[in-house]
DNA sequence: GTCTATAATAGGATAGAC
DNA sequence: GTCTATCCTATTATAGAC
């Protein structure tokens, strides 16, 4: 039914969802199939590959997100400031204030399926070099600016795991609070 | 056979390995079965709800070890900077220079089994407020106390995961140092 | 492209002998 | 306590009609 009703696109969102809900081995085929709508057919119709498929598309996807929405804007003429504070929100956003895991996460839990491998490491690369750049771009030595950018990503992925384990999401808001007030910091 | 071979403690360590190295949906009974060298019933005989069952008892365990490994140490005259670097020297070897997954972020996943749900938060409250205290013997406000404890978790767990997903263990290393050195700092 | 049906297998769990 | 055998269900995946 939904040639016309979804697009791959919002197929992939609601993948993307699930995988990062359960994980990749706790999300199975019939979990996907009642969150997209699709039928078990249908799924295989568009991933071929399965589960396995479904979920490199999902990150190809996320990466093509990503890139839109928060890699590009940095691209502007604003100030490096200005560009933290884009990317932190866009992250405050995409990970529902701690309430939502990250897929990333998720699939390096799968890590031996060796197809993850190389997408994830990409990810997680483009993410603190984009950070990097506007350190970078606010006049920290390169050294600095590095491990500010890993720091930055290190405490966000940290954060989440926090919240998820105790519960609670304020960790997530204070490493937010403090991650806008300190990375371009002298 | 290992009714002399293996101590329950031996087992359980072992099984812990597994569920940090798996997950708790990846790892299957067979595979938790050739881990430990015992047989499905065996494992069945010592944690008779099963998989969760084992799951719960090396939370469990893992509870005791940390207490016997990292907390009790705490409770000594040493110096708060003493202290904080045995911590660290624990953490470090526990997770193999960031080699190792962590079993709590492992189990975080599959949080909507409820029975992990409230060791899970015991475990990260813990730790938490044992580097708290180490912060407010240093003479830290309670608030800074708070904060950088929690940010410590926040950190190791994090750099974990970038470890893992990057697939080179410098991010870990380099956040142990920095924390050596940032978390009593005035 | 989607549906119904059906493989085929792996996973978790149990029974009963020893 | 451990073994062999077995059960049951869920899971992944495919076939073939429409």
């Amino acid at each position: 039914m939904p040639a016309a009703i979804l697009s791959k696109d919002e197929v992939l969102d609601l993948l993307l969802d699930t995988f990062r809900d359960r994980g990749y081995e706790g999300a199975s085929l019939a979990e996907l199939s009642t969150a997209t709508g699709l039928g078990k057919s249908s799924l295989y119709h568009y991933f071929p590959g399965g589960k396995a498929d479904m979920a490199e598309q999902v990150l190809a996807h996320l990466d093509r997100q990503l890139t839109a929405t928060l890699y590009e804007p940095l691209r502007s003429t604003q100030t490096p400031a200005k560009k933290l504070a884009m990317m932190i929100d866009g992250i405050d956003a995409f990970y529902e204030g701690g309430r939502k895991a990250c897929l990333l996460e998720r699939l390096c839990a799968s890590v031996d399926r060796s197809s993850f491998r190389r997408p994830l490491r990409e990810a997680f690369m483009t993410w603190i070099d984009a950070v990097e750049a506007i350190c970078l771009e606010a006049g920290l030595s390169s050294a600095v600016a590095r491990a500010r950018a890993e720091d930055f990503v290190v405490r966000v992925e940290g954060a989440l795991i926090v919240c998820a384990g105790a519960g609670d999401t304020s960790v997530f808001a204070r490493t937010i609070k403090d991650l806008r007030a300190s990375v371009l910091s002298r």
